[in-house]
DNA sequence: ATTGAGAGTTTTTTT
DNA sequence: AACTCTCAAT
């Protein structure tokens, strides 16, 4: 038991040993909570605490794995239930469905499905969306449901046109999933909400099995699920929750802030213990998180404090445009894996949005680094993975009616719109799932002769289908994918995307393999569907893998890496423009840098481009009024005074950066800037980041034909001719500027290709 | 019923 | 820029 406690300061062994009662852990970042928790799960089961007893739930699956490897290495063989709120209600819905409706092998509409279902459940109730859409309907709807709204008590306030077309559709809505035997995201948490709400034997039962709940992330709860985790602990209190105020970055998906702030008001008799010591960042990377974050006006005041080292000055630098802040950065982390300083693990670069992601890939692409998207293009969403899980799904739960519509003219079947019109109606009309109308097909007048032969073998494939579906999901897979054609499809062409379309689908048979393998038990057809439902990726991120993280910063919660870059910090991005308006979200938004930096252990630098191409246009950017907020003065601040164009008379959008700045790495003071606004004009080019050492080759075959180019003291210029191949290829390039035309051995020049 | 062109629209973050 | 949706031609 000793080795729980070793290495734990005061305050975290007051958590760790904590045994009954409730306990609000409020940490900071870096403060050590992972371990904390994990090792007080660790602690529970030494004292003797039945694994089934304890009940650990976070928010995504990256957590809970995190997590379920330490306590795993801690205490071997403790079955502790550990996972997210999604999928731990999942699990309990299989169990109660009946008495919400629905049934054991319910599906999980995701929320492409539960769009789906909602423009049903539109077209049935006949509304007129002139003003609002689909997307608008959702929202409401998702919003009504974290707030443990249900259908029947949904109420529009007076005067709200949106609200009254939610009154409407809501139930609707609902109805739709019921009758599919589905339920959304937002289901899961509000069914088991309401079970533990409606029947209190059933309260009592899960109250008594879940002796010890913990809750993290606990600043990120929404209504419902701080209902499910109170519900569970009230003859039982021993709720312990961990989080930090300053960290919620999930308001938008309903996270209601009070839930921590007040637990105190919850449990009067709570022990808090404050984890504010931060054992990962050195002194000046956590300075400029705390001066940012002091920003906050809703805020409890914290202190962050270390006893780490000073550490090195956070970096401000701001590019001319995307592509330059990319090469700049991979130039950066290339030399100094080059030079054995660090390994490709060290690094993270953190983005707002997903679609950011591109330059960076590109620039790591050319300097051979290798990378790790994630959370990029989840692989769940493709395609080719939706229509064969919607197979699936289908055959676990026939009367899934979006799953049916998906699949059954796919591949084309020659079953179009106007026979899933007519079979619809006789579903409605007989209040049928769609399979089972289809199977009626003869009897519906209006489907033509061809038609009906069409449906009749359609069902006659899913029947065929069916007798296989009890079986390991890797054989239901291979099965499916031969008897519908729906692999043939792809095959044989010389399409590479149909060849990536094959990929994925070995990539779906290899994720169903391992699945098998590791279940044997019960219905493995519906535990598969589950988790791939309650999962975005497979390629999960692998803290392993030598390999540069890129990410979202949402994504980044949880973790640290040595060095953080931290990308286009401009206003519209990082805040993100929608929540400019509201200066909750705008704090949300300043949080979100906050988390971002705080995973720095070592080096950060924060950066912007004066230009960017987004949505399809360059611009120039502004930049983010976070950046304002941090101590520029001990910052090492990369700017310009007189380079920043005019953007008023700005009629060569093209470049307006001299390449040759005569830029050092030494800091610049900050000038006092007018209005507001922050002045800041561009520096630094790859050469410079890459710390004046050899410029890494161009990759010759990236070379075209009148392709654009760049080079660093002629400027842009024009592919005239290319010639020779591998080391030696040549390009002949016209120059914009007096240089006029140049040869050059592309791999001994610094020409670059542009974007 | 299927295909293709053109228009139109979109985009935060996650389960 | 990339994607989806609509509508018309086949």
């Amino acid at each position: 038991m000793q080795h729980l406690l070793e290495g734990l300061t005061p305050a975290q062994r007051e958590a760790v040993e904590h045994v009954d009662g409730p306990l609000l852990i409020l940490a900071g970042p870096g403060s050590g909570k992972t371990r904390v928790i994990t090792h007080r799960i660790a602690h529970l089961c030494e004292l003797g605490v039945p694994g089934r007893q304890i009940l650990a739930l976070t928010f995504t699956n990256k957590a809970a794995e995190e997590m379920r490897a330490r306590v795993e290495r801690l205490v071997p063989g403790h079955a502790v239930w550990l996972g997210t709120y999604h999928r731990f209600c999942a699990r309990l819905l299989r169990k109660y469905a009946p008495f919400l409706g629905l049934q054991e092998n319910y599906t999980i509409y995701d929320t492409d499905d539960s769009g789906r279902a909602l423009r049903r459940a539109i077209g049935r109730t006949k509304v007129e969306l002139t003003h609002f859409t689909p997307d608008n309907l959702a929202y409401a709807i998702s919003w009504a449901k974290n707030k443990l709204i249900t259908a029947d008590e949904y109420e529009a306030r007076p005067g709200h046109p949106l609200g009254a077309l939610v009154k409407r559709v809501y139930p609707a809505y609902q109805e739709q999933l019921r009758n599919a035997n589905a339920a959304d995201f937002d289901d899961l948490l509000l069914h088991v909400a309401t079970l533990l709400r409606d029947n209190p034997e059933i309260r009592q039962t899960l109250d008594e099995r879940y002796r010890y709940v913990l809750v993290d992330e606990y600043q990120d709860t929404n209504l419902a699920q701080y209902a499910i985790a109170r519900a569970l602990s009230i003859d039982h209190p021993n709720l312990a929750v961990t989080g930090d105020p300053d960290q919620s970055i999930y308001g938008w998906r309903g996270a209601n802030l009070k839930n921590i702030l007040e637990f105190e008001k919850d449990f009067p008799k709570v022990r808090v213990v404050r984890l504010e010591q931060n054992y990962r960042s050195t002194q000046r990377i956590l300075r400029v998180a705390s001066q940012l974050i002091s920003h906050n006006v809703q805020r409890k005041l914290k202190d962050l404090y270390t006893a780490n080292g000073e550490g090195r000055p956070v970096r401000l630098v701001v590019y001319p445009n995307q592509t330059e802040e990319a090469r700049a950065i991979a130039a950066r982390i290339a030399e100094e894996i080059h030079a054995g300083r660090r390994r490709g693990r060290d690094f993270a670069v953190f983005y707002r949005v997903n679609a950011l992601s591109r330059a960076l890939e590109l620039a790591l692409g050319e300097q051979g680094i290798p990378y790790q998207l994630v959370n990029g293009v989840a692989f769940f969403d493709r395609r080719e993975v939706r229509d064969t899980l919607a197979y699936l799904r289908l055959l676990n739960n026939p009367r899934d009616d979006i799953a049916l519509l998906r699949v059954i003219n796919t591949p084309a079947r020659g079953i179009g719109k106007t026979t899933l019109d007519r079979i619809g109606q006789y579903a409605l009309a007989h209040a049928l799932p769609l399979i089972d109308a289809a199977r009626d097909c003869g009897k519906i007048d209006s489907l033509s002769k061809r038609a009906v032969g069409q449906v009749a073998r359609f069902v006659g494939l899913f029947d065929r289908l069916v007798a296989v579906a009890a079986g390991p999901v890797e054989e239901i897979l291979g099965y499916l994918l031969e008897e519908t054609g729906y692999r043939r499809q792809f095959e044989h062409t010389e399409d590479e995307e149909n060849e990536q379309r094959l990929a994925n689908i070995e990539e779906l048979l290899t994720v169903a393999r391992q699945f098998d393998e590791r279940n044997h038990h019960g219905r493995p057809l519906e535990e598969f569907l589950e988790e791939t439902s309650l999962t975005n990726d497979t390629d999960d991120w692998e803290g392993e893998a030598d390999r540069v993280t890129l990410m979202t910063l949402h994504a980044s919660k949880g973790l640290e890496f040595p060095v953080v870059f931290l990308v286009a910090v401009e206003e519209g991005l990082l805040p993100h423009e929608r929540s400019r308006d509201r200066l909750d979200q705008l704090e949300e938004e300043r949080r979100l840098m906050f988390v971002g930096i705080t995973r720095a252990r070592e080096e950060l630098q924060i950066s912007m481009s004066a230009y960017r191409d987004f949505r399809g246009q360059r611009k120039m950017t502004v930049p983010s009024p976070f950046l304002m907020d941090l101590p520029r003065a001990e910052m090492e601040v990369h700017e310009l005074e007189s380079a920043w164009p005019d953007p008023f008379k700005d009629d060569d959008p093209e470049y307006p950066f001299c390449d040759d700045a005569p830029l050092q790495g030494a800091s610049v003071e900050q000038t006092p800037r007018p209005s507001g606004r922050v002045i800041m004009p561009p520096l630094t080019t790859a050469a410079e980041m890459a710390g004046g050492g050899p410029l890494p080759a161009a990759n010759a075959d990236d070379f075209r034909q009148h392709m654009v180019v760049r080079h660093p003291e002629y400027g842009l210029g024009r592919v005239v001719a290319l010639s020779g191949s591998g080391p030696m290829r040549q390009a002949t390039v016209d120059f914009a500027s007096a240089a006029g035309r140049k040869k050059f051995i592309i791999a001994k020049s610094p020409l670059r290709p542009v974007r």
